[in-house]
RNA sequence: GCCCGGGUAGCUCAGGGGUAGAGCAGUGGAUUGAAAAUCCUCGUGUCGGUGGUUCGAUUCCGCCCCUGGGCA
């Protein structure tokens, strides 16, 4: 079926007052769609992706352009600063306010932790402070592993040292966290997760399932647009106060094209980095979405 | 034309008389506040061609082809 009959067909699925939740692999025109249900009903388009709330990459992370924004109302889209440290709890607080709002909220993103975070719940944790961070983070580099910390975890909180991913460094050093900060173990933290904001059921959730070598080729093309639209001259604003550590730096061709300008890399060796590394990223979300999203409608792409 | 290297996985290369191996790429998976992050798993091969030596050749020898460099 042709994505414009399966889109219709959507459309006349759902209901204008029913939240919508639009998943989907990166490239693969989930913001088109969020768009086109915006102007055929109605709603607020809310961002749901992990690097498209920040400021200083607007051209590398995709966001729709200012003429998509007249079209239709956008939130939570470039409006944290570079250096902030946010995370699935912040954008859970603020996207469950558009829940209760005036419009119909139009949840896109690519990122499938934050649309677990919204239907099926996550408990507030107060958190980590940077100076607990920045000493785990030390922790890590002055005894090369992560083993140290996860011995404390054995000690300390063994209910949650039994659940944590033991060969995952940041899974363990945020159990870690989260214990230091609040006393508290993750595990106790988490037995304690409310209902979601958002019960699946009352939404209407669509996936894009996009063909592997159609989204690879698409990649490829939409990095290539991106340099034509300017990505190097964000990379080079961004360059004074590039710092690798900072969340906002994760975009995927940020290291890539910093590095180019640093001299580290040809324009044509971060091109091919950056293209590889969005690839790599589209698999994981893959398998995520085939995994965690199995009861959305899917789009079948092309 | 001569001399010296190379030709082994999709790519870069290691190895070596008993039909081979790393990294990268790729696959499958995990995922509860860094998630565009982080982590786990798994292949892959006419070892350039052809003759010879050998019980056995991808490995040694001859010839041929391709390729990098040097000398003419």
């Amino acid at each position: 079926m042709s994505l414009s009959a399966q889109i219709s067909q959507h459309l006349s699925a759902l209901s204008p007052d029913q939240p919508v939740l639009i998943a989907g692999p990166t490239a693969s025109g989930k913001s088109a769609l969020a768009l086109e249900i915006a102007e055929a009903q109605g709603g607020v388009i809310i961002n749901a992706d992990a690097l498209q709330v920040f400021e200083n990459w607007r051209v590398l992370s995709a966001r729709p352009s200012i003429d998509d924004e007249t079209r239709a109302p956008h939130a939570l889209y470039g409006h944290v600063e570079h250096d902030f440290g946010y995370s699935v709890g912040h954008w859970l607080r603020e996207a469950v306010p558009f829940l209760s709002g005036p419009k119909r909220p139009i949840f896109v993103g690519g990122t499938g932790l934050y649309f677990s975070a919204l239907t099926e719940g996550l408990v507030e944790i107060p958190q980590t402070p940077e100076d607990i961070r920045a000493a785990g983070n030390a922790r890590r580099a002055d005894e090369g592993n992560h083993l140290g910390l996860l011995a404390e975890l054995d000690t300390e909180d063994a209910e949650t040292a039994q659940k944590v991913d033991r060969l995952n460094p940041m899974r363990v050093q945020r159990a870690w966290e989260v214990l230091r900060a609040t006393g508290r173990g993750l595990a106790a933290w988490q037995a304690m997760t409310p209902p979601p904001a958002l019960a699946l059921e009352a939404a209407y959730p669509i996936v894009m399932d996009a063909d592997r070598d159609w989204l690879n080729a698409r990649i490829a093309r939409r990095f290539q647009i991106m340099l034509d639209e300017g990505a190097l001259d964000e990379a080079e604003a961004n360059l004074a106060t590039w710092d690798p550590s900072l969340p906002s730096s994760k975009a995927i061709g940020a290291p890539e094209l910093i590095a180019y300008l640093q001299g580290q890399l040809t324009l044509q060796a971060a091109q091919e980095a950056a293209t590889i590394a969005t690839r790599q990223f589209a698999k994981r979300q893959r398998t995520w979405f085939r995994a965690r999203m199995r009861q959305y409608h899917k789009i079948s792409l092309p």
